[in-house]
This record gives structure tokens, sequence and C-alpha cells, in this order.
DNA sequence: ATAAACACTTACAGTCAATGAAAGTTTCTA
DNA sequence: TAGAAACTTTCATTGACTGTAAGTGTTTAT
């Protein structure tokens, strides 16, 4: 049964999706307290989140943003803000739906499966900047191609990925391939990096990996400064 | 550049549409004669079909559907029908967009573009019943887990899924994996086969492999007869 | 400038999953 | 019920992935 959780603070519009939905046969959580939102949604790792935009203490883009970030999880935007503007910068966030309030009831489902329906089966792709990652399979996914990385290649950009732009100690790399930081030669670790760095470049990704000296490795876009986070309106 | 083909018959609004879309840097191509739609369509395999409904000659349905039976290009339906149930019909064929004309500029290109962004590197997924299959890879994506099947097992899966329900000789078969027919055991074929067989059980898919005798094999979804095409409106 | 610490590279051998061959068993059908 | 077709299991070979070893570069503090 698919799990969807309802971000949305007007406590009638609330209880009204949630009984849809449940109706529906849906699995249904809602949001209650709004401060660190996306850290509630990541833990609870819906297979489909519902979000209105205007919403106390934070931003729903913001929310957006994070969560297309450090998940795959769908992203279905149900907002009373029917501005042109407003529904291109949600799905430039990289939302997968924008229906404006009020939305009739069997569209809104509609779009629910539909969504559910094209995320079938791909939970656990991560997102790159211009690639995709599958945790499982370490499959990757870009340019219109793919290749499944060995491996250890897989599950060091695994972590790259998981820390965004935060440099990434040696130990946490040991810990991701091997499980433990003990009795490794920081050797294997060196000849492993090197090999992803290869077939990164065999694949022309615009990321890079840089070693900060004494302390890690960080993961960078080529010839980019760091322009991070536009302005939300 | 990505490349879009147009289906609408109506020569004003095409045109309108084809303009706009190259302005805004596409490649882009007409179908200008409503005969065999689905084969041109598939011939040309553009990155994105921009898909009217009403057509001489076929059903926009009918195409949708097609197209999402035999390839992974994305569908996104432009038409005039604003009722309820032609948006759900189309969506259930697995539109990936629905926009009712008349529709603003900035929202087609959003939606052109967002749903670009959704398949970046996702070409070559081939659509199974409940499942998907990465074509480069053989990735196998289904109940939201995804496994890397061995070579020869994907390739056999592949020839099975291109063919719809028809069936498949062995020669097929053998063609596929090995390239030619002769100097191959059949033998070698009929592990294979099990091989596929077991990891598909393992994996509880719905299709199963049914030998024809005499003839090749067919893949049939378990339990269930052969409801095919439900009648559009 | 130079030594020490850190970072990187290449080659090689062991391991393990995938494959095809072989030999046998089961299931259909005339 | 015999013969053909389809299936299964086991085993040796192959090849990709991996860690070890033994180096070569590069940075930084003195």
């Amino acid at each position: 049964m698919k799990y969807i959780v309802i971000v949305e603070d007007e406590v009638f519009m609330r209880e009204e999706l949630e009984d849809m939905l449940c109706k529906a046969g849906y699995k249904v959580d809602v949001i209650k307290s709004f401060e660190n939102v996306t850290e509630q949604l990541l833990s609870l790792s819906p297979d489909l989140i519902l979000l209105d935009l205007n919403l106390p203490c934070v931003s729903g883009f913001q929310i957006c943003r994070e969560i297309k970030q450090k998940s795959s999880i769908p992203v279905l935007v149900l907002t009373s803000r029917d501005q042109m503007r407003d529904e291109l910068h949600a799905l430039d966030l990289g939302a997968d739906e924008y229906l404006t309030k009020p939305c009739r009831k069997e569209r809104l489902l509609a779009r629910v499966t539909n969504v559910l329906k094209r995320y079938e089966g791909r939970t656990n792709l991560l997102e790159g900047a211009d690639f995709l990652l599958d945790r499982q399979t370490y499959t990757l996914y870009i340019h219109n191609q793919s290749v499944v990385l060995p491996k250890n290649q897989g599950k060091l950009l695994e972590v790259f990925l998981m820390r965004g732009q935060d440099i990434v100690t040696k130990d946490d790399l040991c810990l991701a391939i091997w499980g433990t930081t003990e009795f490794i030669d920081e050797n294997a670790l060196q000849v492993n990096l090197t090999r992803l760095k290869k077939t990164m470049m065999s694949l022309k990704m615009r990321q890079k990996i840089v070693p900060i000296r004494g302390v890690g490795y960080k993961l960078i876009m080529e010839g980019k400064s760091d322009e991070s986070k536009l302005e939300d309106f």
C-alpha cells in the first residue's frame, strides 16, 4: 500500500485531503508541526509528498528544493497560489505536479496515481546535478546513457551525493565501503577513489572529486562557483 | 538539443506550437499525415511527443497507448477536450502531462522542460506491465527494488518485451544473445531461459514465460486472460 | 631548497559471479 | 507408450572487480 504524507497547514483542507486519500486506499500521514519539515519528511520517507506552498515558518519552495536534493521522493504541489511564476518556480525546483486549489477530487487522485506510477520501482534513485544514481544497483544514468558502477565506486559516489557540498572524510568513505574504519589499508581507499575518478572522467561528468588536504574530499561542480540557493519569492 | 515531435492536425495551432518550441531552442518536427502515426513517431524517436487527442483517422488515446507500450518516449497531451474523463483516461494510459487549450506559452514550456528533465538519462527504459527494464545495463525495476540482470537474461527479457504478446522463436532468442543462430547449442539457450525464469520467480514478477511446443515461447500475464485493449471513447 | 607527509598511479594476483557444456530427468503428444 | 521437446543440475572456464604492493607526484613547513 502506497504511503502519502500531506504538508498543509489549513486544518479543514488537510483533513479533507487525508480522508479522500485514505478512502482511495492510501496510507496517509500529515505534518502538523512546521519546523524542520524536511527532516520529518525524510525520516517518514513516504512514496509521495502532497505539498502546500503557503506554510508557517518555512517556504514550500524551500521544502521542495531540499526534498529533491536529498531524496527521490515525488512531490505534488497543491496550492491556492495560482500565479504563473509560482508554478514555473515549483516545476523548476523539480516538483512533479502542480495543481491549484480548488481541485476536483478525481483530478487530484488521477495525478497522484500517475505520479506514483511514474516512480514505480524507482525509489532509491539519487539525483545528482546532471545524473541519477540507483542506490541499490549503482546504475548511473547520465547523458542519455546508463552504466552499472562497480559496487565500491557506487558506494563512494553515493556518499558524496548524500553529503551534498560538504567535505567527506576518509573515515566516512571507509565506513561506507567496508562498514568499518579499522584494519583498512588507506591505500585501498585511494585506489577505489582513483577508479571512481577515472569512470567519472570517461562519462564526462561535470562533477569532480577534489582532495582537502589532511581532511578528506569534496564533490564540486566543474568550472562553476557556488551559486547555490537563489532567492525564493 | 532536445527533439520534439508535434502531432496536431489543425494547421494554425500546429505552426504556432512549432514556432514557439523552435524559439525555445528545441529541434521540432510535425506529423502531417495521420495514417500510421505511431510508426512515424517510433522511427523519428523524439525526446518528447506533443499530442493532440482529436485527430483524423486515429484516436490520440490509441497513439498514446501504443507509444507507451513500445517505447519510453514521454507524451505530453495538449488538447481542447477538457472533459475530466478524457484527462483521466489519458493519464491512465501513461501520458506524462495533460494540458488543455488554450494554454499559456510559459505553462507549456515549463511542462515541456519539466517532463524532459524527468526523463533525463532515462531513455532506453522499456516498460513492462509492472516493471521497467533498462536496455543498456539490464537493470530491472520492480516492486520498489532494482536488480541488475546478467547480460543474457536481460537480452532475453528485452526480446520478450519488444514483441509484446507475440510468440518469440528460439532463433529470435539465439539471435538476440549471440548475434547468430548457427553453431549454437540449443541447450545453452535452454539454460539461460531457465535462469531467467528463476529470477523472474524470485522477483515475483506477474509475467511468465510459457513454451509453445515446437515453435518458441511467449510472455504471458499470470492468472489473467487476454483483456488487452479496452475501448477508447 | 628540502624533507616529511600526504596524495596519486600502475601492475598483479586472488576471488566470485556469469556462462556454456554435459548429462541426465521430466513433460507432452501422436 | 515411445519419441520428441522441454527442462534441470552440476561443473569447469572465463572475466570483471578487488586489495596488495611498490612505486611516483605534490604540497607545505622549516
